[in-house]
DNA sequence: GTCTATAACCGGATAGAC
DNA sequence: GTCTATCCGGTTATAGAC
């Protein structure tokens, strides 16, 4: 508990500075300039402990995705449930964590569309989030009580992180009152996934189950080569 | 023909400059200082005819997209197929087009993630060559020999259009040789919707495909509303 | 030798004279 | 419609303070 580094409460000051002005005045309206002078720095400083604007974001986001993880294991620790139930539990919790700050978080969702770039979640210097987010999703298919095939419940998890991917791109586009179209969204498709999952043992659903399996493989293949 | 006004001139040297940069050096390396010297012309002059450096890129790729739309309607008028077939070949020569300057296209998609920014295909100001790409779209739908049930078939290029986007999401990011995995990632899913397309009004289906459809809608609202 | 501050760089974008 | 001069803001180099 003690062992208060100086440099350790410069960086937190920096970073609570930039998150009220991000949060006043948004993302692109910001200058590093504003940070530094609200937070009685030198703008040169601001830059030996975040690397770059955007890794001011990052830093917060990867903050709140700690936080999910604590409150996720709490929750599907102490109980057992259908695996749609655990999930949307999930999505909104993360939703929910998000979205006071959706505006100036959306600003990091385009930086990371960019290939190669440090941010992108594709990427190897996100390995370490992608993880958290991946052992979250198989705790979650895991403890869930649906019975799954083996071989498609190994691929879930990583269809489930692109699924977030997709909800969380898809809710920095909507601007529906309190991101309700994406709660909506969230919910038709985990009820896909389950409706998929009734059925894919099936006979009939054998070529459905083959090119998702497939598709998650390639989708997967694209991860961490950027 | 004639008619030869001098800024069309101007306009196309600047487009052919910056292109020649962009693929020389890159997009993001490339400066504005760079093409206006090459072009022979002062600066602020090129901004008199692109809005900004993404613009230049933009309006390249809207090029492409008029030649693709040319040679799609050629053909799908002079022949039937299957969808999957049409689907394909539409897949196939889009990346074909695109491939040589994937380089400095890529810059377009992370640009394009950013939600409210002119060049998102999903803003308004896009609404043009959406238009177009749907256009191209339902006539292969319509085209092909393939049987579907009409609510199916109304929703259906709606769908295909977010495939798209995310295909071409995907192809950014792949750096496989010669952008093997999108081509086998355009196949799977192409696949995907082929199978889904034979069982689709099978009884067992119903699930899906209701939840399909709300998927599409709910895709469909994030549009134009930016 | 770790942190801070000042000054400068660079490149996208714009204002305004001609 | 074209140019020059300038702004603006992210980022970096570097000199020095503790």
């Amino acid at each position: 508990m003690g062992s208060y580094k100086k440099s350790e409460q410069t960086k937190a000051t920096i970073m609570e500075t930039a998150l009220e002005l991000f949060r006043a005045e948004g993302f692109s309206e910001t200058t590093m300039r504003q940070i530094a002078q609200k937070a009685d720095i030198a703008l040169g400083t601001t830059y030996r402990y975040f690397k770059s604007k955007e890794e001011l974001v990052l830093e917060y986001y990867q903050k709140i995705q700690q936080d999910l993880f604590v409150q996720v294991n709490l929750e599907t620790e102490k109980k057992q449930t259908k695996l749609d139930v655990g999930l949307k539990e999930f999505f909104y919790l993360q939703f929910k964590l998000l979205e006071k700050d959706k505006n100036f978080l959306s600003a990091l969702v385009s930086a990371a569309a960019k290939p190669g770039d440090p941010v992108s979640p594709f990427g190897k210097e996100s390995r370490h989030i992608r993880k958290l987010h991946m052992e979250m999703l198989e705790k979650i298919v895991e403890n869930s009580k649906t019975k799954i095939h083996p071989k498609v419940k190994k691929e879930l998890p990583e269809l489930l992180w692109f699924l977030q991917m997709g909800l969380i791109f898809f809710w920095v586009h909507d601007k529906s009152n309190k991101s309700l179209k994406s709660i909506e969204m969230t919910d038709t498709t985990i009820e896909l996934i389950g409706t998929f999952l009734k059925i894919h043992n099936k006979p009939f659903a054998s070529g459905l189950r083959k090119s998702l399996l497939k598709i998650i493989k390639n989708l997967v293949s694209i991860v961490d080569e950027t």
